[in-house]
DNA sequence: CTTCGTCTAGCGGAAAACCACTAGTTTTTT
DNA sequence: AAAAAACTAGTGGTTTTCCGCTAGACGAAG
């Protein structure tokens, strides 16, 4: 079997040159360069063969989303793991819908960077475990811990946001609770003022985001 | 140090076969017993030191959810990773909230078994790599799949939504893409009419469930 | 028993959104 | 080059939301 050919892409030196020193020193694995932006990456991959890209995701010039979006389209056997130093999972979910196969943190063992390369070349998905770990937290946080201003609504100020989000008038609201459409009116007033929110938009996002409703 | 504790519970005895022999063959690991429901679990901690209970979600009697939750209130120190056949993303975040620190699949690799036991005790949760493909695949399968709406829509009427989703008035949009409020509206007008919305509350869920917009 | 919070209801007015319809210009496609 | 689609801009009007301010009724908590 054939070396895998690894190219890693990322704006500061010190992580090529510690991406380097792991893969030169592992059988099987060759690096074959370093690129500091998405644009470097594609020249590149244009002059010479190329298994598996290490990317970045901020890069300037050209960063890695859109770098492995272009590489997905026109090189779909190239394999491109995301490197973050955020473990943020809408970025990990951005990376992999544009044709990632892993994400990796740049604070990830070594073990565990070889294990990505692996399974990637094997056409498996790999995660980093970090990352596994705050997408189940970033749920548990929001519902348990740290003060929300969802404790200052009152019962009857949560059902009308639900309505809202219905997509319900003020006059729809008043007809199926049976009060004035002022008292709605009212209700959606303090709602507002004590989220601090500018319009119903905002209200259907926080509504959202602190599950008063579901999408 | 001392070996870890280790309590099976499934209600199918392969398993707790399968897991004990992997559990008894490795150095710092201890077999303590098997349990076929909740129930058992539960009479077992009380008569012996457990440090970690591998244990499955579908169960007689007293299912993994409802144990795991008990254990969590009276026996902080012990820790769960849950077992399961399905990758089922909803599952494992339930197993989570009630206090679970892991999440294995059954057919999981020896290699991932142990990773996860050791990386539990250790304090940091632990999930099958397999159940973070899943997660991904979940929301992009929802997305990509059969026709959507999006598609009627052209790149200024999706970069009109995005600024609506910003909180923005009309106004407001007019004068960051400098074109009068008149045309804005007429965009707005002509997005609702393909999404056949009924305002802009419609319009923030719907940008949202198609990934319009980020929350 | 009084205070506090909540729910209720109203007024008046400003701002924003929504609707229908027309129509010229630019860009893309055929 | 012609046709289609997208972007632009307008008129005129209705509906809905948003804002501020007042205020009574009721129940719970002090």
């Amino acid at each position: 079997m054939d070396k895998i050919k690894i190219l890693v892409a990322d704006d500061h030196q010190v992580i090529i040159d510690g991406l380097e020193a792991i893969i030169s020193t592992t059988e099987h694995l060759e690096f074959i360069g370093g690129a500091s932006n998405g644009k470097e990456v594609i020249s590149k991959v244009e002059s010479q063969p190329v298994d598996l890209i290490l990317m970045d995701i901020n890069m300037p010039e050209m960063d890695g989303l859109e770098c492995t979006a272009y590489l997905s389209k026109n090189y779909p056997n190239i394999r491109v793991i995301a490197l973050s130093m955020h473990d943020n999972p809408r970025l990990a979910k951005r990376m992999i819908k544009n044709g990632a196969f892993g994400f990796l943190l740049k604070n990830s063992s070594k073990a565990n960077i070889l294990t990505a390369i692996s399974e990637v070349m094997q056409g498996r998905n790999f995660f980093d475990p970090m990352l596994m770990s705050t997408f189940f937290d970033a749920d548990n946080k929001k519902s348990s811990s740290s003060f929300s201003k969802k404790d200052l609504l009152t019962k009857r100020e949560i059902q009308i946001i639900q309505l809202i989000c219905q997509e319900k008038t003020t006059a729809e609201i008043a007809d199926e609770l049976s009060i004035s459409t002022h008292t709605v009116e009212s209700h959606r007033g303090n709602i507002m003022l004590k989220l601090e929110l500018k319009n119903s938009v905002g209200l259907v996002k926080w509504a959202i985001q602190n599950e008063v409703i579901e999408l």
